[in-house]
This record gives structure tokens, C-alpha cells and sequence, in this order.
DNA sequence: GATGAATGAGATTTCATTCAT
DNA sequence: AATGAATGAAATCTCATTCAT
């Protein structure tokens, strides 16, 4: 009865399967099965569409990546939680985090969404920095970089399940949680 | 005086500033300074300009990766190699590691391509794994999943500097292939 | 407000005017007077707005002829018919007949119209055949040869006719078609 | 060695295959084993190419109608000479002979061979006229029409084939021959 | 004569978006 | 709210023709 909700899901569905740009309004319309003229009842464009989709999941990330910077954890235990938080979204919202993963931040107008997938960096950076002065990283370890490694471990882990080049069921994300954790871990630990 | 060369690298070039969907045929034209028609006597579409610098740019990466894997050195010389080669081709080809970093994944075949990208990963997992029978690496670590990290690891990077995110001078290089290598080697090591 | 009827008699109109090849997709919007975009709301290409032109003007010829192959009439009767229906259309479709006339035989894939075509083909040779059984035709004429004079004779009169070469008023159909009946009854009768 | 000769017997083949729209200046010329820019060396165009074949082709064919109508033969033994010269030239071109049958006249552009075209027709005419004075032919018998259902006749066994639809062997064609003649000819006779 | 790279007008087709119903 | 016919800008691709070599 939510159309606006059937028509986002239909959408994050569509784009996982094709990709933003070879999605056809029709076929989100076709996938929600309602009338394509609908769908600029509630947004303005295609585009919008993405925007909202973006938003709202990024969204998430963004809100619980500020809970566990402040949860004052140690680094492991920021790292398990972060880990979990995202590759678990995968079991979630699997098709929201493809078109994070293939659209997102790839797309050459990253525009106006670039200060909120920064937001998840500076987090993650000010974790590691943190971290640092605590003792639990290594002296010589550029915090910045860091923050690029894990992330990049991190969503490289979602486009393999993403692209089915790894097998992506519920014991093969806690074993992934776990793998990421301890390799990034050991990796920065002092 | 090669055409279908200059036409290859304007083809990069446009694609590297505007997305592979935004690019139009005649843009590629224009920056190669020829007629549109011309790009149809070298190729048979769009595509398969796109294609034919994912092949080139990937296709060095696969036979480095391959010599790399054969030279049987210690894990974390060839995790600098790999590093230094990978993350290096930013200084030597940034249009084309961008369109790679950019529409990887993004279009609707990415079939054909996913070959190529397997190669890599399943010398990187060799590697990985070999370096466990040496006892380099932990005994509890999936070479699979180790592989996918170190992979994401580079490619985030290099989308940081495609990004503009994170500097992409050649000092920064040196000190992004050290950390890395720093990072994963110790997060993998026994 | 039938559009697809619209777009049709305006196809019809416009390739008779012009040719298939020659005419626009632009050209049959301007004459229905819609935007060309309509066209392929309802046909998915050029080539099929003929191909639908070409099976309803062929559809009713071929339903004739199997009306009057069953009326089981003396072959004379039977020809006047077929003569008189078939010329006759002449004055209730030109244009249509001029596209089927002109673009029969035409265009590379003749392959998809020659079923349709030859079931009209075998009605008439099926006619004449029966009627050798009934002695009303010569016992050496071969019924399959027979029946391509016939066709011919039609045929190059309606080509004459759109053409401009031959006058194709109401009264010079009606001599046509007693001419021809004429002619090929003569021909052929015992 | 006769260049101009293999493109125009090329050409025949091509068009005869294709038709005159959908073949390329490139199929001719690789029909013909030579680069297509040659083409031009020889004609000045596409278009000139198919006025060639049509004027050789036609041109003999209307030499030889004079030359029958000339002789002032009986009408039975005009129509076979014509018959026989017609048919029988599908077994030494029919390449060519296709081309005349598909393309023109059916052409919305007969514009510059309507003369030429028109001479065969009218030849035919006069002959039939001639036979009616000298009483061989009915006395209600439009020489005009009946000259269009004789050349209707023989165009569609040509057209029958050329599109395969009708045996065309050496002893198909005499048979046809014969059958035309005795068909017309009786539907003609007084 | 012979080649084929180069041109560019022009055609088809797609599809996001609008809007009357 | 819901529909889907209608629009038209824009993009890809084709191919006859030219011309330097």
C-alpha cells in the first residue's frame, strides 16, 4: 500500500540487477507493477529515485558509524562493529547496498552526496587517530590510509557477493566480519 | 598516426572526465580531432571502445600478476611488487585506471569482463596461499577472503585518488604502497 | 483517435508517395500528424508498420480467395471474382496497393511475406486445377504455371495503374477486369 | 581484367541477392574483389551502377521486341520469339534479369526509364493491334490492355524464379515458354 | 589504376518526462 | 491516486562518396 516504498525497493532492485544508467523508468514501474507515470507522483526524476535510495541507506551508515566513534570502544571492537554493521546490511537490504556498491561514489557526479560518504571516512579516520593516541596503532600508520584500507576491505567484500564471486550466506558474512577484523587489526595494531 | 591508438586514448580521456553513459561518440571524435563516423571503422561500437581499454589496462595487470606469482618470493615482496605495479599505473595511465575504477561493475554485461578480473584474484589467492604452506601466514586465514581484501585495499585507494579524496602525487604513491603493504602483509602474517 | 489505424493509413500513404526506403519514420509522423516518438508505442520498428500494412492488405485477398476456391463456382465465375476483388481494390486502397506493389519482392527479407503470399498462389492453382477435373480447362495446361499468368496479368495491371501508365478509373476497372477474365478464361478453357 | 565488366556482373549479383537499397557500395566491391573506392573509377555513383545494368539489360530486350514486331510475323509466332527471348534470358543473366524484376519499374523513382520501358510496351502493342487488323486477334480485344497481361505473364515467371518459387531449369523454361504462349495466345485469338 | 582511411549528412530508435483523462 | 498516450531531445550508427597516397 506504500507505494512510495514499493516503487524505492522495485528501484534498488532494478538498478542491482542493471545498473542506474541501463534501467529504464519502465522497468522500475513494471517491477513495482504500477504505471511508469506514477512514479513522478512521488519523485521528480529517475535520479531522484537513486538520491532517495542513497540517502536512506547511506543514511544508516553514516548514523552508526558516529554511535561507535562515540562509543569510545577499542579500535577491535569499533572495527567488529562497523564490519558487522555493513557487510550484515548485506543479508538486510541486499539489493540497496548493490546499488550502493555499483553506483555510488563511482558515478562521475558524486556531487552532492560526496560529503556524506566523506562523514563515514572522517569517522572511521578519527577512530584510527584515536586509536593511535590510545597506543593500539602503530606509531608510523597514516590514520588517513588506514581509514581507505578498511573501508576498501570492506566494500570489496559486498561487491564480490554483489557480483557472485563470493559466496555471500549468513555463515559466510560472520566468517567475513570476523576475517576483516582480525586482518585489519592485526594489520594497524601496534 | 596510428588513428585507432589516438582514438583509444581520446576514448579514455572522455570517458575518464565524464563517464562512460555521458560520453557521447562524437565527444571521443572531437577529442581525437577526427570525424564520428571514423571511431565505426575501428570499432564496432561504443562498447567495444570501452571494452578494448578495459582488456589493454587489465590485460598488463594479469601477465604482472602472473610473473609476480611465478618469481616465488616471500609474500611481502610480492605484495610490494603487486602494490608498486597497481597503484603505480596511477602515475602512468590515471584516464584509464579512472574509466576502470569508474565503470567496472556499473554496466550491464560486466560478464564478459569478469574473466579477466578472476585472473587476478586467483593469483593473488595462490600467492596467498602458498605463502601459508611457508608459514608466512596465519594458519586461520581464508586466502580467498585475504585476496579480496588486499585487492579492495588497492582499488580503494586508487578510487580515492580518481575521487580527488585523498592526494595523488607521486610521493603519496610511494607512501600509499607502503602502507598498504605494511598493513596487509602484517594483518596477514603468522 | 485510433492512432495505430492513423499511423498505418498514413504509412500507407507516405510510402506510396515516396518508397519504403525513401520514406522517413518522420515523414509517417508528420502525415498522422503526431510526433515520430508515437510510432514505436505501437510497432517496434519502420519495418514492421509495412509489415502490418502488408498482411492486412494481403489478409483480406487471401480470405477471398479461399471464399471463392470454396464457393466451388465455374472456374469463369470464380476468376471474374477474384479479378473483380482484387482489381477492384485498386479503387478502395491505392495507396496500400501501390506500397504492395512496390515493395513486394523489395526489401532483403522477402522470407517473412512469401507464406501469405503463395497461400493465394496455391488457392489459385488449386482452383484450376478442379476446374481441369471438371474438363472446363485444356487437359495439357499445367494448373501451376496457369495460375502465375493469372496473378501476372493482375498484377501488371495494378502496376500499370500506379504507375500512372495505364488509366485506372472506376469504369477502366471494370474493363480490366472483363478483359482479363476474358483473356485468361479463353486461355486456359478446354 | 575488364574491371568495369566484374563490377557490373558483381553488382547484378548483389542487388539480385539484396536488393538495390540494402546492398553496399562495399558488398559490390568485395563481390567483386576489389576496394570499394574503386567503384568510382567506373561509375559515379550507387545509382549509376543499377541505371547500367538496367540500360544494358532493357536495351537489348528492346531491340529485340522491334526486331520481332518488325518481322511481321503471324501473332502466335511473335509471342513465342518474344516468350522464348525473355524467358530464356533468365538462364544466361539471371542476375541481371532479377534486378529489372525487382527493381525496376517497382522503383518510386522510374523517373528517367519510363521512356524505355515504355517502348517495349508499346511494341507490343502495336503488334497485338497488327494481329487484330489482320483479324488474328478478337475484335473487342483493348490491344493496351492485353499487351500489359502478356508482359504481365512473363514478369511474373521471372519473378516466380527469382524468388525461388517456381522450378527455373533449362526445361522449366521451354515448358513456360510454351505455356504462355498457348495461353495467350488463345485468350487473345478471334 | 587501385586502395582504404576519412568524412559527415542523415536515419532510426530510445526513453525520461508530461499531462489529459 | 493512477494511467499510459504523447512528446521530442538526444544518441548511436550507417554508408555513399571523396581523396591523398
Amino acid at each position: 500500500m506504500d507505494r512510495r516504498r514499493e516503487l524505492l525497493d522495485a528501484a534498488a532492485r532494478v538498478f542491482a540487477r542493471k545498473g542506474f544508467h541501463s534501467s529504464r523508468v519502465g522497468d522500475i514501474a513494471e517491477e513495482a507493477g504500477v504505471a511508469h507515470g506514477l512514479l513522478y507522483h512521488y519523485f521528480r526524476s529517475k535520479e531522484e529515485v537513486l538520491e532517495t535510495i542513497f540517502r536512506e541507506t547511506w543514511g544508516v551508515l553514516v548514523v552508526e558509524t558516529q554511535r561507535i566513534e562515540e562509543s569510545g570502544a577499542p579500535l577491535r571492537e569499533q572495527l567488529r562493529r562497523l564490519a558487522r554493521f555493513y557487510l550484515g546490511s548485506w543479508l538486510v537490504t541486499p539489493e540497496a547496498i548493490r546499488v550502493l556498491v555499483r553506483e555510488i561514489g563511482r558515478s562521475p557526479d558524486v556531487g552532492g552526496r560526496v560529503d556524506e560518504i566523506r562523514a563515514v571516512f572522517l569517522g572511521l579516520t578519527r577512530m584510527i587517530d584515536a586509536a593511535k593516541s590510545r597506543g593500539e596503532v602503530r606509531a608510523d600508520c597514516d590514520p588517513v590510509l588506514a581509514a581507505w584500507i578498511v573501508y576498501g576491505s570492506l566494500e570489496e567484500i559486498l561487491t564480490g557477493w554483489v557480483l557472485g564471486q563470493l559466496p555471500g550466506e549468513a555463515e559466510d558474512v560472520e566468517r567475513a566480519v570476523s576475517t576483516v577484523v582480525d586482518v585489519t587489526h592485526a594489520g594497524l595494531a601496534a
